[in-house]
DNA sequence: TTTATATTTAGATATTTGTCTAAATACCTA
DNA sequence: TAGGTATTTAGACAAATATCTAAATATAAA
């Protein structure tokens, strides 16, 4: 849980999990939503990897990102037992 | 959001919550628990508090920290709706 | 093969964070 | 009031973090 809670402290990461809600993108279009450089947002989006909160996938020169959600199933049961 | 995604991005703090979960503590109590200095509890309790994750009422010498949930009703419902 | 585009890697820097020790504050009890 | 216990505050420090610029890598297109 620790690498998720990490991953998810943070706007930009939340936000661009917001992002990849309504659709996959690619690490580019990503980083157009964001008034921050594209390495920055590269290495947002590797955090947000490493926790597995999103995948990737190698499309010629693009890199498209895609939603996971499954690995917030352990933090929502651990938040819906500490409200008992 | 920010202040409380900021307050769970630690496991002592969240085993803070797990301990409260099951009743009321004093900070020395919760201190106790923990391989770490109480002025560094009573850091982790300050961060805790900024996020209103738990209360705390003075009794006496002693200070009681109780728990409080609600402040997750966001994130649960944000974690809900990024699942769709 | 050369040039352009997309993305990541490397390295630097300022800020934040978790921890500690020492000291201060607050309350209780004799 | 004096001494003891509980907790927090202050200040220091090492480690982690978010950001940047410059350079490297990979693919596409001319």
């Amino acid at each position: 849980m620790n690498k998720v809670f990490k991953a998810l402290n943070d706007t930009t990461r939340r936000e661009i999990l917001d992002l990849l809600k309504e659709k996959d993108l690619t690490a580019g279009e990503i980083a157009e939503a964001f008034n921050i450089t594209k390495p920055s947002i590269s290495h947002h989006l590797d955090i947000l990897s490493q926790a597995d909160l999103v995948t990737s996938e190698k499309r010629g020169q693009f890199v498209i990102y895609s939603l996971n959600t499954t690995v917030l199933d352990d933090i929502l049961s651990w938040m819906m037992t500490l409200r008992k």
